[in-house]
DNA sequence: TTAATAGTGTCTGTCAGACACTATGTG
DNA sequence: CACATAGTGTCTGACAGACACTATTAA
């Protein structure tokens, strides 16, 4: 068992809560109420409870549910952070999830202890959960490169142009329409909702489409580049 | 402070050591000398030491010097696996890295206490560990694709034939000498070191590289594939 | 009819893969 | 010389990006 000239680490999680208002990534930010740093926001986390968690997504999946009011959004591990002096009470370890979430849910979460700010205006957070949310930030606009990941931004059904304004906001870079649509297909996560249209203007409405049910993580990287023979 | 009415989890630090022997990826194994699972081979690990250091990457690097003698090689964080039943001892973290080292530093490792294990024959591993090395090996074998990783598999001094068979040898597949070598090129994480030739045979000698002093990441994936415009 | 966006047809430059060719050592 | 591997020149099919074109609605 450990070494008992020094206490063990202790053990937090936290959660990197992402949506998208109109153009703009926001984040969750929740007010802490105890030391240290109370009264300032920082990113939604907890201690895990060993007693009530399973492992440790499920606390994050509680975290979620309590701070946030929120249930089974898209979540993956981000990266555990720890060390010495990342807490001012000692040795800690914060293993981070990052979540995404389409603004709908966003909107549902009112509450005087918790708030959504654009991630580029957040210049500061306690801790190192600056850190956190810079590297979820990256982690999610690379996978916008070369996934579908950005889907679980999206309301139940969408055109594909909101889905191509969506990864252009993320990506902070106009998309070729013809490409994109291209791509998308053969990522092959969406599928038309048959007979369902969009007429937001005086144009031709959109097919809307949702996301297929049990589609697989579309994170097959091709076996190119490097010149893979068949 | 943590709810008292159960234990804090346990930390712990884990690493998958990989090094490529011949055309074969091989993990290092070492003995357990206690319980639970004394007598077993396990990846290396042990306790966080709160006093010692600074951080958990810090413990990595002093398992790998405790357990296997070696220091500073490429060391990254892979997963942290969490849980109250993957450790019979109870509710427990481990943070997983995983490591890649040439040859010739695995040769330098003899003990009774550490072997080296071709990962194709790692049927079952106490705990979570089968799980870990899986997931090592996809994360190594998918960077493979994409990035110059696996030069850290290789001497001080290689040919590029040399580094496609390492190449090869990860994928699994055989690859296209014109493409492999414009890709190694472009990455720019290798230099010819100049006047240097591998003459293993009765044929043309090899001008031999080396890794470039201060090479990037090379991770940076194309902005393309998505009709990203310029 | 106009305006505005949805959606498609199709050309073209680029480049990964294929592969033949040259280069250069040993025996 | 033959032989083996190192290294290069170059063609080609596929495909990402460009972009113009058609489709379809509301006003």
């Amino acid at each position: 068992m450990p070494k008992l000239d020094s206490p063990q680490p202790f053990v937090t999680v936290d959660v990197v809560l992402l949506t998208l208002k109109g153009e703009e990534l926001q984040t969750a930010l929740v007010l802490r109420d105890r030391e240290p740093q109370a009264g300032a926001w920082t990113l939604p986390g907890g201690w895990v409870h060993p007693g009530e968690d399973q492992d440790a997504l499920d606390a994050a999946v509680r975290i979620l549910r309590t701070k946030a009011g929120l249930k089974s959004p898209y979540l993956e591990q981000l990266h555990t952070f720890s060390g010495a002096h990342r807490d001012s009470r000692g040795w800690s370890v914060s293993i981070v999830y990052y979540a995404l979430i389409p603004q709908s849910l966003a909107d549902g979460t009112p509450s005087a202890r918790l708030k959504w700010a654009p991630v580029e205006q957040v210049r500061a957070l306690p801790f190192d959960h600056l850190a956190m949310l810079e590297m979820a930030l990256s982690r999610v606009r690379s996978k916008t490169l070369y996934s579908s990941l950005p889907v679980h931004l999206m309301p139940e059904t969408f055109s594909l142009s909101e889905l191509q304004h969506v990864y252009e906001a993320l990506l902070g870079a106009p998309l070729d329409k013809r490409s994109f649509r291209r791509r998308i297909d053969e990522l092959g996560v969406v599928e038309e909702v048959k007979g369902a249209f969009a007429s937001p203007g005086a144009h031709r409405p959109a097919q809307l489409y949702r996301v297929k049910r049990h589609a697989v993580g579309a994170l097959a990287l091709a076996q190119s580049n490097l010149g893979v023979k068949p």
